[in-house]
DNA sequence: TATGAATGAGACTTCATTCAT
DNA sequence: GATGAATGAAGTCTCATTCAT
């Protein structure tokens, strides 16, 4: 698209830029204030733009929260499209673990804001629905998969073993804050690691060592 | 007086009611809106009073929040107390877990709004401060107790297992918010039972059966 | 009449101390904090009585304020009376300055808070009003001395000279604050009256000596 | 654009024009009201801004108040830069007495809520202090006039005849009250440059005639 | 379209005053 | 009469949103 060239550049794309640009700012202002203190005001200082211009991209601040969710929600379901792959059920346990939890490990890494919209369920109604989105998507794709992996497990069950995991990996990131060092991270992600293996190994089958053993 | 018998005989001064009164209407609200739409008129409209009198109980705001956290705090601090007693370390693991889990999930039933206080990081710093005064002291108490269970337990290693078990119990009580059936909460404390004990087992020798198993 | 033995304090004398005990409370509070921070409850709980005793005695707080003034007004009209008496024309003019400035300057020393009062034109119209009663009030009596001391003088003149006399002395008072040594309130009351001799020596025939010369 | 003549070409910004709306609009409200009455809500209305628009322009009402002693503190200030002049000490005492006393009475009378601001020593401590700075200023200037005009005089006597003129004329312009007529003015003023004259002219030799006589 | 001054509903809080006990 | 908890009008201030330029 950039390299047409035209005298002006398509409304789309300037459209677009801005909305990043506010998302990106909201996002920064989320991550290092938290909600409490976040305005739209400030978000269009921070972000180098008038009021009135953030009002010509979002109706309202109540849109900007739920764009920051859905942004969210469109990398987490790009992240499921990459770890939920055809040939997932045929990796061994502990390589299906790395693969589903790494993504988010990283993921709440370079969205310091991600942990505030994750569990920020007080903010409004709309951010609650992406979460719950986010959750729900998840545990589907976990339920396709685990039915896959073990046929013998009923729907029900299945299910159930989806949202433990999907509340085990939110712990897991919930306990990855900011100001923690390094090494504690990949302390607390070996020991989570641990954990799912352990209550996924029965399931099964139960053959398979656990390389993440500490 | 005092020796005259009645049902609901309060052991509190006219003062602590009110302070209770506002406590406990403040907790419906954050229970039902959340902190988002909680403010100090709506508070004393619900709770029948006027905002005047609800100032004469509290300063400001951010010290009904406080007091809805400390009154938490305690809860919890007094649920410890009960779980964490001498004989713990000598019952089977399967016990032990039933015993710090069960109470959790009453606690959690009994307060809907627990669960935001719990996760309400962005509200205030005397809300954060006390969520996170209850994490540690959890943690120090499992920390304790690991240490007894399993002498071989590194002090640093305790402390990771004993986090990783605090945010697998967070994110039960998070999975059980009140708008779920009686049945899929029984289901969900079972499989993070579950869960625990098969993370647990090895490190307590793992000899022992789990009666959790569904 | 505290020796007439009754069963009840008269009424009267128990409501006068009442109300004399609030007239003081509010005066103490007035002197050390300023009418800004002056509520009513501030008063009944300094005067360890309860606020709705407090509005037995006060219909409302500006009538507390126009007790404080009258009282004042009081105090002010007494001094009139033992300072313009039948001699204080025979006296040589720096006596006649001596016998008005000194009792000012002395009841100033007194009532702190007297200053605010005598300045707080903005608290109550009632207030301003009192103020500006005292204010007639001295400057009818000394406009009746000095027609009596200048006979020549017209009504007009001596009505001037007695406003800017007040004003001086007004002027000397509010120079004269708490803050300031004891040596400061010499130096200036001299100074003061030796102006107010150079003022009215003239219009008086100006034959006499000003021992206030510093 | 600039060099185009117009009649009331507004030098000022539009956002220095709204304070000016706000801080006159204070001020007229302080002239008519006093201080008691006057809330943001008054002037915001009375300005024919909204409370919003007030807000934008002053962080509370602390900084109004300043503001308006702020702006006088500036004109007194400029007043004094007028008034104490080089040349001052070579005019005659009465030329000397009316260079000083006239500016002030008619700055008293174009701005009637100079008054207040004068003596509202119990409005706010910045009020408060403008009022003093203005104090220590005029008493600097008068002590550095006295010892240039009567080398005699110690400093601290100067100081002392500098308060007591001050004192003086701050007497004189609290008895020109917007209520009096134009010719009480004239009176009060021309009886109060008299007082002066008498009471500085033995400090500066006393050879002078005395052209206020009235 | 961009701007940002202006708006005003509504939040928090105070305090003069009332009234049930 | 005394008490002091309760009241609620009113004040200060914030911030989402609008609109004239």
């Amino acid at each position: 698209m950039e390299d047409v060239p035209m005298r002006h550049r398509p409304q789309q794309t300037r459209s677009q830029e801005r909305v990043d640009l506010i998302l990106d700012t909201a996002a920064d202002l989320v991550a290092e204030e938290g909600y409490e203190t976040l305005t739209t005001n400030a978000i269009a200082e921070r972000a180098g733009i008038s009021i009135g211009s953030l009002y010509r991209y979002f109706p309202d601040k109540e849109t900007i929260l739920r764009g920051l969710a859905l942004r969210h929600l469109e990398q987490v379901q790009a992240l499921y499209d990459r770890v939920f792959t055809e040939d997932l059920v045929q990796l061994p346990l502990e390589a299906v673990i790395d693969r589903i939890v790494d993504p988010f490990v990283e993921l709440q890494a370079a969205c310091p804001e991600f942990k505030q919209i994750l569990l920020g369920s007080d903010v409004s109604a709309d951010v609650a629905a992406a979460s719950e989105e986010m959750d729900e998507e998840i545990v589907e794709r976990m339920v396709g998969f685990l039915r896959q992996a073990a046929p013998d497990l009923s729907e029900q069950r299945a299910r159930l073993v989806a949202m433990v995991c999907k509340a085990e990996v939110k712990a897991l990131l919930s306990l990855i804050t900011c100001d923690c060092s390094e090494d504690f991270h990949t302390q607390v992600t070996a020991e989570m690691k641990h954990m799912l293996f352990n209550y996924l190994a029965p399931i099964f089958g139960g053959e398979c060592d656990d390389t993440h053993q500490s």
